[in-house]
DNA sequence: TTGAGTCATTGACTTCTGGTCAACAATATA
DNA sequence: TATATTGTTGACCAGAAGTCAATGACTCAA
């Protein structure tokens, strides 16, 4: 990488840096572009080398949180499905606790955002999560811990219902309740109800979800 | 009422009408109030008489239909919560459906706005949805369907959350699939596993939602 | 080393639109 | 009929998103 590439990077990170800190303290809408280039100390024309609208930051501050939950559910092959989903509930929620209710107010209002049409298809948070998911319900499927007929597709529109019910839920209420006892106390008994009649793992009854 | 009246009644039905008709065909990002205000042949400044926000005429849209639906749930008194419960969810997806997906967009938009705080309290819609929900499972837990220990709070946020995250989904999905069938294959099973330990019914077992 | 080409950066500028307000006109009231 | 009230109007303002031509720092091949 050249210096001008190096430069590059490093403006860019700083305008995300500069966003997701504005976003949290003030809210999307309550903030300009101009505040965002201000405090990551560049001139206003520069965001926009890098990002296309003003919203597409607020998709690139969900990037790292949510890759790590993707990688940490790779590696927990083997597992029952319902632990993984249980898994992906807890920390979704945990990035959505961290990250506060102006930038998940942001994600939501974004993907419901007609004008929201990246070139990437899956530019889109949810589509993002969306293809997690499912990969983990066809893997399930192909090793037989599903049953061949579940509807991969209708499920794992269940699921996303379920997470960004949850998420609009708490902003809505101002982040009233606590997410992860939330997720506790309600996740697991929706997950277990869901998958209910699909299972097929002998050792189902022994599975830690209750 | 005097002419004066009536002429100010028609005219912020005139706006309504022609806000919604416009929501639904364009999407309320993609028009702006003067699109609406000549749809309905008035002066822009008119809008302003009527409503404080531009956001404020789309809570509007939502008063009649889901006025409806507590009406109906008024004349259930006696029948068991999960079949009022399973009737609003039917009824919701109905009025989502309904309304068309650029409109339930704005609604969830809205309520993540972090400037939509009208001065009475009750003016977001899922406040209005909230208050209504918790009416009844306080009316159940009253007359002794359910528990005296049932956290009433938590579970009317859990059922908002269901709601609102079927909504979600069905406008992040484009629509593609059908709410009501929707509704019929998932709510049901839901609203069994969300009241499961909570309800007292003898007849519980008989009770239609399976 | 050099110089032509590349590309990130800049900030003044354009455009758009939400919201305001003072003047006006229609209606009510005494 | 005279005065008060109140809905209506549309020019105007403010603010912010997004554009673009000029600039100059950097790259790279000769």
């Amino acid at each position: 990488m050249n210096k001008r590439q190096t430069s590059a990077q490093e403006t860019r990170r700083k305008l995300v840096t500069a966003g997701l800190e504005l976003i949290k303290e003030k809210g999307f809408d309550a903030i300009n572009v101009e505040d965002i280039t201000k405090k990551a100390g560049v001139a206003k024309g520069t965001f926009y080398t890098y990002f296309k609208r003003k919203e597409d930051i607020v998709l690139e501050i969900s990037r790292v949180p949510f890759g790590e939950i993707a990688e940490e559910l790779q590696k927990m092959e083997g597992l029952a499905i319902t632990e993984k989903l249980s898994h992906y509930f807890h920390r979704f929620m945990e990035c959505v606790e961290s990250c506060g209710i102006n930038v998940c107010r942001q994600w939501t209002r974004d993907v419901l955002d007609p004008n929201n049409v990246p070139d990437n298809k899956d530019g889109q948070k949810w589509k993002y999560d969306f293809e997690m998911l499912k990969g983990i319900l066809e893997e399930a499927v192909s090793i037989g811990e599903l049953k061949n007929d579940t509807p991969i597709e209708l499920l794992t529109h269940i699921i996303i219902s379920e997470l960004y019910g949850m998420m609009t839920c708490w902003c809505m209420s101002d982040g009233k309740f606590e997410p992860l006892d939330w997720t506790d106390r309600f996740c697991k008994i929706q997950i277990d109800s869901i998958f209910k009649q699909y299972i097929r793992r002998i050792n189902y009854a022994d599975s830690k979800i209750k």
